[in-house]
DNA sequence: TCGGTATATATAAATATTCGAATATACTAA
DNA sequence: TTAGTATATTCGAATATTTATATATACCGA
């Protein structure tokens, strides 16, 4: 069922630490170590969460010597974040707006 | 922390059920009643996932009578669930290729 | 081949999510 | 006010997710 696999996806991408990787790879490829700092955390949990990216079809990885570089597999991921930062500003707005409305019509 | 907003939101969408409530809701608004049938589910477990909905800004209810009717907040999650159709055919497509590649390659 | 660096995986405990069943609330019409 | 319909909430058991810790694997250079 279409509905089952979508929310798979979405479900991979729904956690904080997961939405901040791909913050990350919006950029450009990144190994894992270049993650470590920004992201703050040990490298098993990264790559804990990059493994369940990779295994839902958000990212794809790719060995080069030394190194696992990760990159979005589909740059629609991309336009998909970039609209829930909107949709986040749009509700924080309103939740202000509502906020006056009622310090107004006290 | 903007991760942790958006994961919750993401949250709310990454669910079966709840995916199927929003192609309804993308049609139009809709009472509770009328997607009882097309979910196939009883009525708690539909009020449950609309209440989540509701909790994260997915979708605002208005009273009307009998009715209670629930629409989209905000008309990007339209598009966010267009985006994920789409990235989930060409999650499949790649696959097929995939496997055309290792039987071509055997 | 060995030592070291980068990355992945297994396990288990803590925490969160899901669903059904029962119950509560809200509204309308009579 | 009462009966009936629509919707919401509460609670508990089953299930899933998350994290840390420990360990494993893969690769490079010496």
């Amino acid at each position: 069922m279409k509905e089952e696999k979508i929310a798979e996806i979405l479900k991979a991408l729904a956690h904080p630490t997961r939405l901040k990787i791909l913050e990350l790879l919006k950029e450009g490829e990144r190994c894992v170590c270049e993650m470590l700092l920004p992201l703050k955390l040990n490298q098993a949990n990264v790559s804990q969460h990059l493994a369940i990216l990779k295994h839902f079809g958000v990212v794809e990885a790719k060995k080069k010597g030394f190194y696992v570089y990760y990159r979005l597999r589909n740059p629609k991921f991309a336009e998909i974040l970039k609209a829930l930062d909107e949709i986040l500003i749009e509700l924080l707005n309103e939740e202000q707006e509502t906020l006056r409305e009622l310090r107004r019509a006290k």
